[in-house]
DNA sequence: GTTACTTTTTGATATAGATCAAAAGCTTTG
DNA sequence: CAAAGCTTTTGATCTATATCAAAAAGTAAC
């Protein structure tokens, strides 16, 4: 979804605040597989999804591990890198063409410290990172792998159809033996 | 950490503003093993540990999970009750004699939307509980039960001390046996 | 359509940690 | 200090999922 759609279903915004958003995100039409990010690099920007699926991972014993998938309509900054100066450890890249506009944290910061309904926005966005966190953790913890599949299956029916296997598994968590092997239901 | 103190620490306070914050959070001394939530019921109260020790936790299949600690000086709130209006999974108890600090969400909202100053802190806290979630969904994982022992030691050398075995152990994600072998280096 | 390459599945085996059951250590209380 | 009640440890066994290795299936390239 483009960027000022989405912003005008939260707020009210007004054609100069709108050019202004427009002129301060970057926008870039990126083809499949263009790396975002690099794992270990420095990097404050916001990304904002406005079409395609972004995939966010870590290289772990030399494995790349999916950390997550950003849909269409979502945003994504590297936490360690934006807030605590320290390099990402997470690198993004995006799986289909796509289109991702994108601002430095710091541009942004003072959009949203002179715009109040941006307020409620970043805090809601934030709200719904603590939320996803809390959620998968819960899913890791106590769920079985079947069970993680089966949401995942209910969540992200389109992901599961995109996406190769492997990054599947590691997001799950498991293998890609041991998610192959549910699928067929030999588990 | 006192409330006034630890806001300042983060920003200037006029005594006027000082006065209604002092107003806004009731304060309390509770006993050790106090309930602050009980889990399922629904609070939009925003709390903070003055001093002792709170913890977090639900119940899966009967038993008795920690979520997470929350030490001096810290902030909690139930992101289901509080931003999504749903019964929250989570209980609260605090694990010593203590000072709790609270607001509703509303009334601090109000605050944070009036004064700019905390809407910086509101976003750091957010920020802490993000990466909080983040380090932990790590840990459980790619960490072995050992490892999240190791770590927690050195992050929380205190709590190690304070509190029983159990409730470490649901919260490290390992049971008390597993536990209990790693402390005696059986494992 | 055959060759080469990638992705997925299947099979055999290994292992961290769970579960169940009981013993041993600590605390509290009268 | 003995009885009762927790908390922690120990032991034996079980299970989900990992790992390693190879086969099969799918895709692309010529």
């Amino acid at each position: 979804m483009e960027l000022i759609l989405y912003l005008k279903q939260h707020m009210i915004l007004s054609p100069e605040m709108e050019a202004q958003v427009q002129e301060a995100f970057k926008r870039e039409e990126l083809p499949k597989g263009h790396r975002l990010l690099a794992p270990g690099n420095f990097s404050q920007k916001v990304f904002y999804v406005e079409k395609g699926v972004v995939r966010t991972y870590y290289m772990k014993d030399g494995k790349d591990i999916t950390h997550s998938f950003i849909l269409e309509g979502a945003f994504f900054i590297s936490i360690e890198s934006a807030f605590f100066n320290t390099p990402s450890p997470y690198g993004a890249e995006i799986l289909e063409p796509g289109i991702i506009r994108t601002i430095p944290y710091q541009d942004l910061e003072k959009f949203i410290d002179d715009f109040q309904p941006l307020q409620k926005l970043s805090r809601l966005v934030m709200i719904n990172a603590v939320k996803t966190f809390s959620d998968k953790l819960y899913s890791i913890q106590f769920q079985s792998a079947q069970e993680r599949y089966n949401s995942m299956l209910e969540k992200f029916p389109d992901i599961m159809l995109r996406v190769p296997l492997g990054h599947i598994a590691s997001y799950l968590g498991i293998t890609q033996e041991t998610l192959s092997r549910i699928r067929a239901g030999k588990v």
